[in-house]
DNA sequence: CACACTAAATTAGATTTCTATCTAACAGAA
DNA sequence: TTCTGTTAGATAGAAATCTAATTTAGTGTG
């Protein structure tokens, strides 16, 4: 039943901060992010609007829905974004035609515009992290964060899914 | 001036998210953080508490400057976990004798209980992450984390010497 | 058709974290 | 000793994010 399983450490190995991922990717997280922030918010840009933007380069007309997978932000976490950058006017709204329960995304010819002047904000940023270390290293760094990323978002379906029902009304017991 | 740059990608590069560092260090943080609260929870410790327990296991006794530092938060943010930690009686604040101003932070019995219970949530969170992947690749990803870290907080602190004054009262005018 | 189930967006409320500012206490120089 | 600047901690207020619950719309089955 149990998945097959990686080696584990011994447990005093995650005493240390410097040892878990958990403690590594947070504080490299929250640098990048206030490096990033003060750079873009010199264009009206904030730390939460920014990814949201950088998808909607992409790709336009996406629902919310699709826009918060693509981000990996929680729905509401979208739906508050998305209402600060539709009042500052970087987005439209657009309800759908054919299911009245979806919206649309499109950037504003101002959002727009703000790509040729943020995407060097991101680039300087990585460079500034990638300083002095090993390109073939960093690639290493990508492949690993991103396949950690899966491991730990399959636990948590398998989780959820062996637990639906667990809140669910109290007339909804199972059989 | 400039220091020694890394090589830059072109702009477009990071156009995708998967190739930011930004990006997967975040969402490789919030699974990693969801998936450790929801075992710690059980034992009634948030995601926000957790860091500062941690540190005190290792060391306890330091001032919240010192411990700030020590989790890579920033002091206010050290403020509202004690206070936390504090009402539910996971540690002491006690005074400093020779300097009024500081104060040293202690485990109750009961925050240095939690270690045993708290160590395997986080190695299991840890194995869970690791999975399928090379622990060379893991020691890489170890190392090359910390120095993007320390790149980044570098050039934060360059930043800051070189604004000191920005902000100041009118009367602080440069000579 | 009516009922129940699913899906998309939102709202409500909480937590985590930050920046900026304030207060109190100490330390050194005039 | 008094003034000035620095250090430690706390406060205020905001932003980013989450979970849980709500609303509204579509789907499908008896």
């Amino acid at each position: 039943m149990a998945a097959k399983k990686a080696p584990v450490q011994t447990a005093s190995f995650y005493d240390m901060p410097m040892n878990s991922i958990g403690y590594l990717t947070r504080i490299t997280f929250r640098s990048f992010s206030r490096n990033l922030e003060r750079r873009t918010i010199e264009h009206g840009v904030s730390a939460g609007q920014w990814p949201f933007l950088r998808a909607l380069w992409n790709e336009e007309g996406m629902t919310q829905r699709e826009l918060s997978r693509r981000v990996g932000m929680r729905e509401p976490t979208t739906v508050t974004a998305l209402n600060g950058m539709e009042r500052v006017g970087f987005i439209k709204r657009v309800p759908s035609k054919e299911d009245r329960r979806k919206v649309h995304i499109f950037l504003t010819a101002k959002g727009r515009r703000l790509r040729e002047k943020l995407i060097p904000c991101v680039a300087e940023v990585n460079a500034i992290a990638a300083n002095e270390l090993d390109p073939a290293d960093i690639a290493i760094l990508r492949k690993v964060l991103l396949k950690m990323s899966e491991n730990l978002t399959r636990e948590e379906q398998n989780y959820l899914k062996s637990h639906v029902g667990v809140t669910l009304p109290l007339g909804s017991a199972t059989p």
